[in-house]
RNA sequence: GGAAGAGUCGCAUAGUGGUCUAGUGCACCGGUUUCGAAAACCGGCAUCGGGGAAACUCGAUCGAGGGUUCAAAUCCCUCCUCUUCCGCCA
């Protein structure tokens, strides 16, 4: 959500950031329309002024007086409910064009038609080379080959208890990512993270306060009682401060959130139809981060929260790249955003695996997130996310990149503590 | 799932149709006093929207939304949340 006074006044920018995300938005119309609301309702006031003005005369005037002025207010109350029906109507309309104005995206976001126009702004591989990995010295297997003939996952009967895209996670397959979630925890811990375990449905407000509703509706499940299952704890995490007036001195509030996340991936159908790529139901490590209301604070936590990230994956040794995506490929609050991709040897390409955005007080104006400055003004908290590690795609990486000739898993160094063991076979 | 009670400005509370421009206390901020502090006293102290260069002004907000009424914190309806009790349950 914009501020309407930010909208009318930038209205060009609002425009180009519309074209820039490729969002389709008829922003004159939300000025015209704007323009007969504030019309209506100066009209509106006008006369609820008078009828209260008028109220405190009845009080105190005589029977005869009371009686004429009562017919007059009556008079004045079809008037102002006539008003009120011209207001809805408008107010509706005004309200379904604020909810779809994108955020501006920052200057450093390139211009692109979709993900393929992300720019690639950094490559990292565990030895220091700046290229894309070379093959395998072996003969190499996919993960679903390498885990299933270790036993760590079953596709089959995931498929049977849930279909397409179903997955048991089995035996070291579960191991490992019980393993994983235990080093993110302390890993981000580290980094004054605080733990965050919370609800994963949640009422439709949540999902209009992060952006995902309106316009995302077909990609999120809900129940038959009109609640909602999150597609990332993001949106849980948003939520707990909401309608909320926070301390300046509480700023940055770092939470690392856990919870399950699901997906209907309604228009992917065709797409990753085998494996632990897209699925509709995982697991997700998450950093949500509100600070004060500052450009400069977002962007540099912005910055810190991917690094964090990358440094989680570089502990890993999991080689990686880093694109800055473009405005067609960033959502409709983000102001800007990476994605980490990590190297998928079996696809010879990068697959997403993290997403670092930030969204000035575009979230947080519809979460009614606000603190007070040290000079007692209220503001809207600024808020960022990045994901921490998503369970199991996260694996796809891992065991591929791991795969020994004889069809074993290397165990990375700072997982094996967790694990129990230095490899799988 | 059932029953009863409750939701008022950061916190606690008053307020059963018009004198509520929502009172009071605490907390907070400024001042007087003091060597300094405490106490006392004086003053300030919600948010959102419209108009205005500003002083200011008009409107909205008493959990949310509707309704009754000339007029609603107050009456009615629906919903949400919390508390207590019963039932069920991990």
């Amino acid at each position: 959500m914009l501020d309407i006074k930010f909208i009318r006044e930038n209205l060009e920018v609002v425009k180009m950031a519309a074209v820039k995300k490729k969002i389709k938005i008829d922003l004159d119309r939300l000025v015209a329309v704007d323009d007969a609301r504030r019309e209506v309702m100066t009209a509106l006031e006008a006369k609820k002024a008078e009828q209260n003005r008028v109220s405190a005369d009845i009080i105190a005037a005589d029977a005869v007086v009371k009686s004429q002025l009562i017919t007059e207010m009556q008079a004045l109350k079809t008037e102002i409910q006539a008003d009120e029906e011209k207001l809805k109507p408008l107010m509706e309309e005004w309200k379904a064009l604020m909810l779809q104005v994108p955020n501006v995206p920052d200057m450093s976001v390139p211009d692109g038609e979709s993900d393929a126009d992300n720019q690639e702004v950094k490559i990292w591989n565990p030895d220091g080379s700046t290229e894309r990995p070379a093959p395998l010295p072996f003969p190499m297997k996919d993960h679903v080959e390498l885990m299933t003939a270790l036993g760590m996952v079953d596709f089959e009967r995931g498929v049977k208890v849930h279909g397409f895209r179903g997955y048991f996670l089995t035996g070291d397959g579960a191991r490992l990512s019980w393993a994983i979630w235990n080093y993110a925890n302390d890993f981000f811990g580290a980094k004054g993270f605080e733990p965050l375990l919370g609800p994963s449905i949640v009422r439709k407000s949540n999902l209009y306060g992060t952006g995902h509703l309106p316009n995302d509706a077909e990609d999120v499940y809900n129940t038959q009682d009109d609640d909602y299952l999150i597609g990332t704890s993001e949106v849980s995490t948003m939520g707990f401060y909401a309608d909320e007036v926070l301390e300046q001195s509480q700023f940055p509030i770092k939470f690392l959130a856990f919870s399950p996340c699901y997906r209907r991936e309604a228009g992917s159908h065709g797409k990753d139809t085998k494996g632990l790529i897209r699925v509709h139901e995982f697991f997700k490590v998450e950093q949500v981060v509100l600070c004060e209301a500052s450009h400069e604070e977002s962007v540099r936590l912005h910055e810190e929260i991917n690094r964090n990230t990358e440094e989680f994956i570089e502990s890993l040794g999991i080689p990686y790249h880093t694109v800055l995506n473009c405005g067609a490929d960033i959502g409709q609050g983000q102001v800007k955003k990476y994605d980490i991709e990590l190297w998928v040897p079996g696809e010879k390409t990068y697959r997403e695996i993290s997403s670092a955005s930030y969204f000035h007080d575009f979230q947080t104006r519809r979460f009614n997130i606000r603190y007070k400055n040290s000079e007692g003004v209220m503001h809207y908290a600024h808020s960022l996310n990045c994901t921490a590690i998503p369970t199991p795609r996260i694996l796809v990486s891992l065991v591929e990149n791991f795969q020994q000739a004889d069809g074993s898993i290397k165990i990375p160094e700072p997982l094996q503590k967790y694990l129990g063991k230095t490899e799988i076979k």
